[in-house]
RNA sequence: GGGCCCGUAGCCUAGCCAGGAUAGGGCGCCGGCCUGCGGAGCCGGAGAUCCCGGGUUCAAAUCCCGGCGGGCCCA
């Protein structure tokens, strides 16, 4: 037994008050009372009711009251009348959290999985130009991504995750020019990783140099040119240089925790001719997909969004110019559409790897003789994006509609975030640059960024000696991956743990500090727990616990960890990772509360017990939400 | 010009979707707590026109309308 059931049941029951007395238009709306006094669950229905069929609320509450009495609920004890109209209810909470402890520690997360589990999802997230290493902007979107995708996997629903590799496009052209042009060595020097050199040093002078050069920018136009046409040097050359930086991007994934299935490269895309896929479909469109006859954009192939006739450059989306070729939002409706799996076209793969968590990762490859492969369709499509893609990202799900219903569209899903930017005082301190502004884009043309690695190698190496002076007894290799781990959960939490709509500053130092909400902290009060079975030599024997024998601060706790299947259920039902992130953070501070003031091993029986199963299930709680949302625990720091 | 997003203490942020009983945290500032289950912590204090104006409602940070400020986007 769960609160989600419970509140299931009594909803339940009100619905049947409500149909018994004539009201059918009022949600039924529970909530968990701010105060304890007022008891575990708490309705407001009877202000609506009244409102509804007039009446006091109070006499509606009171008429609630008796026949929801009347009816028995398990688990709840007493139900009483409050305020002006409020029904409070309070549960027998002995025999409430004895099941529901139980639940949690023997069924952990199958109880969800029954709820929610059982779809198809399909992500598309990271897609980086294979020319850098990833930066802090970056991160963003893998972390966004990766959790999403764990939070659904381990829900019980397959999950198919996609990384797109853009390598035809001007980036690539302009490292190939750095190489074959500027004079750089296709290897990176000691002590700097491939991308981060291609990014860094060959891609921030080819473009300076390209700037200021006709007969580069010529080149330029030449080069991707080849590239798409595929079958020359050039194009070998691009692609072995694309999969070089990829595989060192990927390390940076992995570290993460974000993996994937298919490396999707938009160079087998031109190749394999899929692009020319698109033409058939403006024949298929019902009018949002037109061909322009006249004026300025005759000839060319447009999305319409708006509603007025004519071609609105403001709201719609041209596809195709009107030499034929396609434009970004072009490629993208037509692998829109094939990733969920509506367009019946190969591709080749093959295996490309196996990544750090077991799992095989494939790749769509030009060479002959490998398997084919078609996506199935999926219930939801989630395409991890920046917002400002948000105009091209709506006019393909319009035409996603257009071609194939409404049901088609609605599974198309920009899944967007806000811009991470550089704070004023961290780009005067690291890069020496002025800004009047508080915060600055950050230019991988201009190396102005911060590096996933580097910044992460910051604050492994400021973790480290803390790890050191807490546990002397632990080997150095020992301390450098919990130090790894305190590093990516605090990076996570710092991106997680904020809407998705909000422009993000990052700030260097205040990333480096972990003191007060951070992911360091919660991991911190995980370890006090371990800490605590640890040597009481814990063994879950039994779930018995009677709060009449326990303090306030006992049943606090208790009370938070009953809030678990609120958020989850708030998590899937938006696809949002934050609000189980600030569930953990906020479960960690009642925890830590409790830490101090109630000692637990030295505690006289049976209290003792009673708090050993508390903290017990205060673990097993936190590692279900590890499990949904990627943050990784450890047992010491 | 238009579209989308954001606006909550000096700074950052939760709550907004689904209106409800004293608006939660964190940083910074001031003051306490280690011979104690781990001080990466805990306790206390100061700090808020929930951007502004109107509307709906018994009830608005939350919903609606109109502004203002910032961000992003427009082959």
């Amino acid at each position: 037994m769960n609160l989600l059931e419970l509140g299931n049941i009594i909803r339940g029951h009100i619905k049947d008050f409500l149909d018994n007395i004539g009201v059918r238009e009022v949600d039924i709306t529970l909530e968990v009372p701010s105060r304890i006094e007022y008891g575990e669950i708490a309705t407001s229905i009877s202000f609506k009711v009244s409102k509804e069929i007039g009446g006091r609320p109070l006499d509606i509450a009171n008429n609630l009251r008796d026949f929801l009495v009347s009816k028995n609920i398990p688990y709840i004890d007493v139900i009483e009348v409050a305020g002006s109209g409020y029904v409070n209810f309070k549960l027998n909470k002995n025999l409430f959290f004895k099941d529901y402890f139980r639940e949690i520690v023997e069924d952990g997360l199958n109880v969800y999985a029954n709820y929610f589990g059982g779809k198809y999802y399909r992500i598309e997230y990271t897609s980086v130009n294979p020319n850098k290493a990833l930066h802090i902007g970056h991160a963003r979107n893998v972390i966004l991504g990766s959790s999403l995708a764990t939070l659904l996997k381990n829900l019980g629903n397959k999950v198919d995750l996609l990384n797109y590799i853009d390598d035809t496009g001007v980036q690539m052209a302009d490292i190939i020019i750095g190489f074959l042009k500027l004079g750089f060595e296709p290897v990176s020097p000691e002590n700097m990783r491939f991308d981060k050199y291609c990014g860094d040093v060959v891609y921030v002078k080819a473009v300076e140099e390209i700037e200021k050069s006709d007969e580069l920018k010529d080149l330029r136009r030449k080069i991707i040119k080849y590239i798409e046409e595929g079958d020359n040097p050039i194009a070998f050359f691009s692609r072995a240089l694309a999969q070089k930086v990829l595989s060192e991007q990927l390390k940076t994934c992995w570290r993460l925790g974000a993996y994937y299935n298919l490396l999707v490269w938009e160079s087998d895309i031109v190749w394999s001719g899929l692009h020319k896929e698109l033409f058939k479909l403006v024949d298929r469109s019902s009018g949002r997909i037109i061909k322009i006859d006249s004026g300025k954009y005759a000839g060319t192939v447009v999305i319409k969004v708006s509603e007025e006739p004519d071609f609105n450059p403001y709201q719609d989306e041209v596809i195709m110019r009107s030499d034929g070729t396609l434009t970004y939002a072009g490629k993208d409706l037509i692998f829109a559409i094939w990733k969920l799996g509506l367009l019946k076209y190969p591709l080749k793969i093959k295996v490309f790897g196996r990544q750090p968590n077991g799992g095989i990762l494939y790749t769509t490859t030009s060479e002959d003789s490998f398997d084919e492969y078609i996506p199935n369709g999926c219930d939801l499509l989630f395409n991890v994006i920046g917002i400002e893609q948000t105009k091209p990202q709506k006019a393909i799900k319009e035409a996603i509609t257009d071609l194939y219903g409404d049901e088609y569209g609605s599974r198309y899903i920009h899944y967007s975030y806000s811009l991470v930017k550089l704070s004023g005082e961290s780009t005067k301190k690291y890069f020496g640059i002025e800004y009047e502004d508080k915060a600055i884009r950050m230019s991988g043309r201009r190396g102005i960024y911060f590096n996933v690695d580097d910044v992460l190698d910051k604050m492994v190496s400021m973790v480290l000696d803390d790890i050191k002076e807490s546990n002397p007894d632990l080997s150095d290799e020992e301390a450098r991956k919990i130090a790894e781990k305190i590093s990516v959960a605090t990076l996570k939490y710092s991106l997680l743990s904020i809407d998705r709509d909000k422009e993000v500053i990052f700030d260097i130092d205040k990333a480096l500090d972990i003191r007060g909400e951070s992911g360091a902290y919660i991991l911190y009060s995980y370890v006090r727990a371990k800490s605590i079975l640890e040597k009481a030599g814990y063994t879950e024997a039994n779930y018995e616990i009677d709060f009449g024998l326990l303090d306030e601060d006992d049943y606090k706790l208790a009370r938070q960890m009953m809030l678990l299947p609120l958020y989850i259920y708030d998590s899937i039902r938006k696809f949002e990772i934050k609000p189980l992130v600030n569930y953990m953070y906020k479960l960690s501070t009642v925890f830590n509360e409790y830490y101090e003031k109630n000692p637990v091993l030295k505690a006289d029986e049976p209290v003792r017990s009673y708090r050993l199963v508390l903290v017990n299930v205060f673990r097993h709680i936190m590692e279900i939400i590890s499990k949904l949302t990627n943050i990784e625990l450890v047992d010491r720091m």
